[in-house]
DNA sequence: GCCGTTTTCGGCCCGACTGTTTTCAGTCG
């Protein structure tokens, strides 16, 4: 069992006993649980025999420790399936609908027998909401949008078009006069791969107290609200067309700062922060950090300034996942975080020569317009026909186009020259052990036979990543493959034959999904991998992508010495493994 | 159910918004 299904399962459980009306902080404690597991880069499951290993997880105690054991061992737990025989599973899902909390789950079930999507559909049609108490039209109302919703669009928002639509609302809204700045909050602001939704706050002159419901006007009158939600004294919640919910915040410049470390969140990151204020004497809300005893203000402008005086070194959004950087801020020993200033080349770039849209020459140019200092250029090889890829003829001569294009360069920026072999069947790479060998970069993917079982696409890429001219394993978890689910192989193993053979593992952050996970990448580090950061470049403005594959290895506590795009030209020459 | 610089019991984060119960419970982030 994964721990990603651990995860779901504790989570669930969490919900079930909130239905039930269990004690709070018990439901906590599942949750917490839930987060710490889906946190942790070993697979719990290879654990279930040094419980002490689980017992060493922050959040997980002993009972816990032996609930994991359980759904491990026979995929569920009793109390999980004591619940489920009270209530039904179904019920988890009517969580998932606005406005429908534990409490509302639990009466319509007992008053109603209601327990899914549908019959809560047919029961608030026929009027039989309408007499439950805490009931009425606009609640029935809201439950129908809901399901309506539900049923269009669930699930979450890549990054890339979050922020490209947090750029076009924030545009909007500082076209009101007295506007200082907008910044996305939340999830966003943390780097995560996908969103939820928007979160964006608002400061500036008009939005001190006495002249905020202006702009709370002029912000929920915006043309692109599909559907509004809520509108407060100085917050706006609305839907766009893609269902995408946004939520803007009105704030005095005074309380930006705890009110930006506030929505930025994690959940668990600013409970354990408020946690830490309360044993300071402090108490933190998203107005300011203020003394207990006399609500006297200590820190509120600014997010440095609160983290300071609770006795912590400022942490980067990305890390504020409760996964051990308050220990790590209180301790001083916060890593680094490398930045998309240290990035000083892109190795994974495609050309006209195969399906890229861009000559070598633009490429390099783009290249250099974006401060690298040096480039690869990788075209695919023969085997992927569809792409025109390059046979060995071709590539040899594609690889003196390539030299040629370095030299005329004339070392403002260096183009190296390589190639994206495919990985066949056999884990062997089409093309010549002699062609490969006049190629400074050489990436390995896999493009096909998806469908091949476990053990064998674990075999095929761990025969690859021994041929010793391959120095780069490409996407390495194959999503950036269009709709196709992410391959299925012992992804751990193969990390760790790429430490020990040194060849460098990409995060590939060509859309339309990033390749590692944070988790997988923190892995790799572990693991001893060395990294390298590529934006799988098909075009002049696909070097665009950079940021937010940047904000993933943040997230993974990566510094620049962990990712070798951060090196000179020469030194990163020197960090690929060496050619036989 | 977890946890310990007020330790093995008694705590456990904070506030806004909504709808409808004329005083607040439930939901949400």
């Amino acid at each position: 069992m994964e721990n990603v299904t651990i995860a779901r399962l504790l989570d669930e459980t969490a919900d079930l006993l909130e239905i039930d009306a269990a004690d709070p902080f018990r439901i906590r404690s599942y949750r917490r649980a839930a987060e710490a597991v889906e946190q942790q880069t070993t697979q719990l499951a290879t654990l279930v025999d040094e419980p002490k290993q689980l017992l060493a997880i922050a959040g997980i105690g002993k009972g816990m420790a032996a609930n994991i054991v359980e759904l491990v061992k026979t995929g569920s737990m009793p109390m999980r399936e004591e619940l489920l025989l009270k209530y039904k599973p179904t019920m988890l899902d009517l969580l998932k609908l606005p406005s429908m909390g534990p409490k509302t789950v639990a009466l319509i079930w007992s008053a109603l027998g209601v327990a899914d999507i549908d019959s809560l559909e047919t029961a608030a049609k026929e009027g039989k909401l309408n007499d439950l108490p805490r009931f009425g039209q606009k609640q029935v109302d809201k439950i129908l949008k809901g399901i309506e919703d539900f049923r269009k669009n669930s699930g979450r928002y890549r990054i890339d078009d979050a922020t490209a639509t947090a750029e076009r609302i924030s545009a909007l809204i500082r076209e009101f006069p007295g506007i200082e700045s907008v910044t996305p909050a939340g999830s966003l602001r943390r780097g995560k791969e996908t969103v939820g939704d928007l979160d964006l706050l608002v400061t500036g002159p008009a939005c001190e107290t006495d002249r905020v419901a202006e702009v709370v006007e002029h912000v929920a009158s915006l043309p692109l609200i599909a559907n509004l939600i809520a509108k407060g004294q100085n917050k706006v919640s609305f839907n766009l067309r893609n269902g995408l919910q946004v939520d803007v915040r009105m704030l005095p410049r005074a309380s930006y700062g705890a009110a930006l470390q506030y929505f930025t969140g994690s959940k668990m990151h600013n409970v354990a922060l408020r946690q830490r204020a309360i044993k300071m004497g402090y108490t933190l809300s998203e107005y300011a950090l203020a003394r207990m005893d006399d609500n006297s203000v200590v820190a509120a402008a600014s997010e440095a300034e609160i983290y300071n005086a609770l006795g912590l070194d400022y942490i980067a959004p990305e890390l504020r996942e409760n996964n051990g950087e308050i220990e790590a801020a209180q301790n001083h020993t916060l890593p680094g975080l490398i930045d998309l200033r240290d990035i000083r080349g892109d190795v994974h770039a495609h050309t006209t020569a195969s399906d890229g849209k861009a000559t070598i020459r633009e490429m390099a140019e783009a290249a250099l317009a974006k401060g690298y200092s040096f480039l690869a250029i990788t075209d695919h090889t023969k085997n992927l026909a569809m792409t025109n890829g390059l046979d060995d003829a071709r590539a040899i001569e594609h690889i003196a186009a390539i030299r040629e294009v370095d030299r005329a360069m004339e070392g403002r920026i260096r183009v190296f020259a390589g190639m994206e072999v495919d990985i066949l069947g056999d884990g062997t790479l089409d093309l010549e052990d002699s062609t490969l060998a006049q190629m400074d970069v050489v990436i390995g993917s896999v493009h096909t036979l998806f469908n091949q079982p476990y053990e064998e696409m674990t075999d095929r890429i761990l025969r690859a990543v021994e041929n010793p001219y391959l120095r780069i394993l490409g996407h390495p978890t194959g999503r950036l493959l269009l709709a196709r689910e992410p391959f299925n192989f012992d992804l751990e193993r193969v990390l760790r034959r790429c430490a020990e053979l040194g060849v460098v593992v990409e995060h590939n952050t060509g859309m339309p999904r990033l390749d590692l996970s944070d988790r997988n990448l923190r892995l790799a580090k572990e693991l001893g991998c060395r990294i390298s950061i590529n934006t799988d470049a098909h075009s002049i403005t696909d070097f665009d992508q950079m940021p937010f594959g940047i904000a993933q290895l943040r997230r993974a506590w990566l510094t620049p010495l962990d990712v070798i795009n951060t090196y000179t030209p020469e030194e990163f020459l020197r960090a690929l493994r060496p050619r036989p």
